[in-house]
DNA sequence: TTAACGCATGAGCATATATTCAGGTGTTGT
DNA sequence: ACAACACCTGAATATATGCTCATGCGTTAA
């Protein structure tokens, strides 16, 4: 048996229900805007403000700040007051494993051939 | 050099580019569908065609053949014809090691609190 | 005190995405 | 041969998503 089979199957051995696939979903959703991930990126180098953070990815402070709410929600950034600034930080560096993952998944070559 | 630019990370010492951004959120947006979910799961339990698979997940032939192209181009499905049928086989079960390690991350107490 | 700052938020808009529907291609059974 | 089957695909539609713009709120500097 090979070592993926042991754990094939997500929950079981049964097809994801539709409430945990959604919440897989909205998940994965979440790490499925380009912006969203440089945004994280730049917080895994350190704690800024939100006005820095939006210098550093090189978008407005509000479009950043919409997507901090979300990010947020997810849990995957924290962030404190100091005065009139919000300083974020990256709440979760485990998502740097799911990068490091998936990174290797892409780099891996296209065999998208027919086979009959 | 901002001080943001100065610190260690752990992807890459720097800001993810653009390009890089595109492909992981390009990947992840992938797994951002709750349907494709339960595709993968449908798929990680035994080779299926269509027709199964649609009926498994409830789902219209077509929606799952729509589905499928785009599992198929991010190399998450693969498939070999069979007669008319197509047998449909997960490709990429490390798919399921993303599955668990954001799973426990969905699992942990929730702690949005604000300190200043 | 008050004007400027830093950030958050809602509305509006443009684009992306997923499904349905209609129809097409190739294969098999009779 | 031909009808049924299994699957794929494009167009159309409904919904979701991300941005900009305007504005509001709390904080700080002058």
């Amino acid at each position: 048996m090979a070592d993926w089979e042991a754990e094939a199957a997500p929950a079981g051995q049964q097809i994801l229900s539709v409430e945990k696939a959604q919440r897989m979903a909205e998940f994965f959703s979440v790490l499925g805007d380009p912006n969203r991930w440089r945004i994280l990126s730049a917080l895994a180098l350190a704690e800024m403000r939100v006005r820095d953070l939006a210098a550093a990815v090189e978008m407005t402070e509000s479009a950043v700040s919409h997507q901090l709410r979300i990010l947020r929600t997810m849990r995957l950034v924290g962030y404190h007051k100091q005065g009139r600034n919000v300083l974020y930080s990256l709440k979760d560096h485990h998502i740097f494993n799911l990068y490091r993952d998936v990174s290797e998944h892409l780099d891996e070559p296209d065999d998208d051939s027919m086979s009959s």
